[in-house]
DNA sequence: TATCCGTGGAG
DNA sequence: TCTCCAAGGAT
C-alpha cells in the first residue's frame, strides 16, 4: 500500500476545488507576470474581495506595467484610497518604473531580482517566482502559516516560529508545478483550514495533520500576545467656501496615510486638544459639530472632533478645494471619507 | 527583533 | 462594541 506524497494530494485537491479569481490564470494559460506582481502587492494583508475591484479598475487604466510607470503618482493614489497602506501604492509606482528602466518592461524570474524591487519582500518575491514563473520557491503567507503549523502541530508561537515554517514549507514544495501548489496551499488555508472552525472533514491531508490526530486544530497557529492600543484624539476643521468647495490638504509624503489628501486638523495627541482652535486653518466662527468621528488604524484608535465654518472666496495659498461630489476624484483615505460623511449625512 | 503602516468583514 | 485577521513590507 503506497502513500500519496502530500504535494500529489495538494495539487489533486486543488485541480478539483480551483477558484476562478480575477488575477488567476486559467489552468494550462500562462500567467501575466505583470497580473501576479499587481494583485500580489494589493493582496498584502488585504482580503480577496476587497481587491477584486480594485485589481479590475488599475488594469483597465493601466493595462501594462509601462503605463503604469508612465502615470503621475497622485492618480495611483487616488486609484488605491481606500485600500489602505499607502506605502504599497507609493512602492508599486516606483517598482513600475524599475521594473520598466532597468528590465526592460519584463518582471525578473529569481527571488533575489524580485527581491531588490520596492515593495516586494520575502512572500511576494517568493509567490511571484512560483506563480508567474513556476519556479519552485518557498511561499509562506498567513495562510501557508497556519496550513504548516498545523501539519506539524508547531508549538512555538509565531512570529518566533516563522523560520521553522518557512523550513518546512520549501521541503514539502514540489519541484512539479510549484506555482499551483502554492495557490492551492493559500486557497486550503483560505477555505478549508480556516483560523476558526476548520474544515478537517473537506481537507486533503487530514490524515496526516499533526493538529488534527492528536489535539484541537484550532489551537494552532499559537500567537504571542499583541500590545493593546491606545486611543488619540485630535480634530478636523471643515471649511466651505461659497460654491460648496472643502478645503483639503496634501499629507506629507512619508508616515501614517502619506502622500495622500486629508481635511485639515490638528496634531493626534494622547488626550483630547484643549484648545483646537488654534490649529485651525483661519479665523472664523467655528462650530463644532455633535458627535465626530472614532476610527481604528493598525495599532492605535483615533477620535476625532469636527469643527466646521464657512468663508466666502476661499484663498487657494490654504489648500485644494475640492467639492463634496468629486472626492472620488480625489486621493482621500477612508477616515476623511467618514468625516465627510458625517458632515454631509452621507 | 519590534514597531509602524489601513481597512472592512466575521464572529 | 470589540477582537481578530487578511496572499506583508520597510525600517
Amino acid at each position: 500500500m503506497t502513500h500519496p506524497a502530500h504535494a500529489d494530494l495538494i495539487l489533486d485537491w486543488y485541480d478539483h476545488n480551483r477558484r476562478r479569481l480575477p488575477w488567476r490564470a486559467e489552468a494550462g494559460q500562462v500567467p501575466d507576470p505583470y497580473h501576479v506582481w499587481l494583485s500580489e502587492v494589493m493582496l498584502q494583508q488585504t482580503t480577496v474581495q476587497t481587491v477584486a475591484d480594485y485589481y479590475r479598475r488599475f488594469l483597465t487604466r493601466w493595462p501594462r506595467v509601462q503605463d503604469l510607470a508612465q502615470a503621475p503618482l497622485d492618480d495611483v493614489l487616488t486609484e488605491w484610497a481606500g485600500l489602505g497602506y499607502y506605502a504599497r501604492a507609493r512602492n508599486l509606482h516606483k517598482c513600475a518604473a524599475m521594473v520598466v528602466a532597468r528590465h526592460r518592461g519584463s518582471f525578473p524570474a529569481d527571488e533575489a531580482a524580485l527581491r531588490l524591487l520596492p515593495g516586494i519582500g520575502d512572500y511576494t518575491a517568493a509567490a511571484i517566482s512560483a506563480i508567474a514563473f513556476d519556479i519552485p520557491a518557498a511561499v509562506m503567507d498567513g495562510n501557508i502559516e497556519r496550513v504548516v503549523s498545523r501539519l506539524f502541530a508547531v508549538e512555538e508561537p509565531l512570529p518566533a516560529a516563522k523560520p521553522r515554517l518557512k523550513a518546512l514549507v520549501a521541503d514539502l514544495t514540489p519541484q512539479q508545478r510549484p506555482g499551483d501548489y502554492a495557490q492551492a496551499m493559500m486557497d486550503l488555508g483560505a477555505m478549508v483550514c480556516t483560523p476558526r472552525r476548520p474544515a478537517c472533514g473537506l481537507c486533503p491531508v487530514s490524515a496526516r495533520c499533526v493538529a488534527r490526530i492528536s489535539d484541537d486544530p484550532e489551537r494552532f497557529p499559537l500567537k504571542s500576545p499583541k500590545p493593546d492600543k491606545p486611543t488619540r484624539y485630535g480634530a478636523v476643521f471643515w471649511l466651505t467656501r461659497k460654491d460648496g468647495a472643502v478645503l483639503l490638504r496634501r499629507r506629507a509624503e512619508k508616515g501614517l496615510l502619506g502622500g495622500m489628501m486629508e481635511v485639515p486638523g490638528t496634531e493626534w495627541l494622547d488626550q483630547r486638544p484643549p484648545a483646537p482652535l488654534g490649529d485651525a486653518p483661519v479665523k472664523a466662527e467655528w462650530q463644532r459639530l455633535e458627535g465626530g468621528v472614532r476610527h481604528t488604524f493598525t495599532h492605535f484608535h483615533l477620535d476625532l472632533s469636527i469643527y466646521r465654518a464657512a468663508v466666502g472666496l476661499g484663498d487657494p495659498k490654504l489648500g485644494t478645494w475640492v467639492t463634496p461630489d468629486r472626492f472620488g476624484e480625489v486621493a482621500l483615505p477612508t477616515l476623511y471619507r467618514k468625516v465627510a460623511k458625517a458632515v454631509l449625512g452621507r
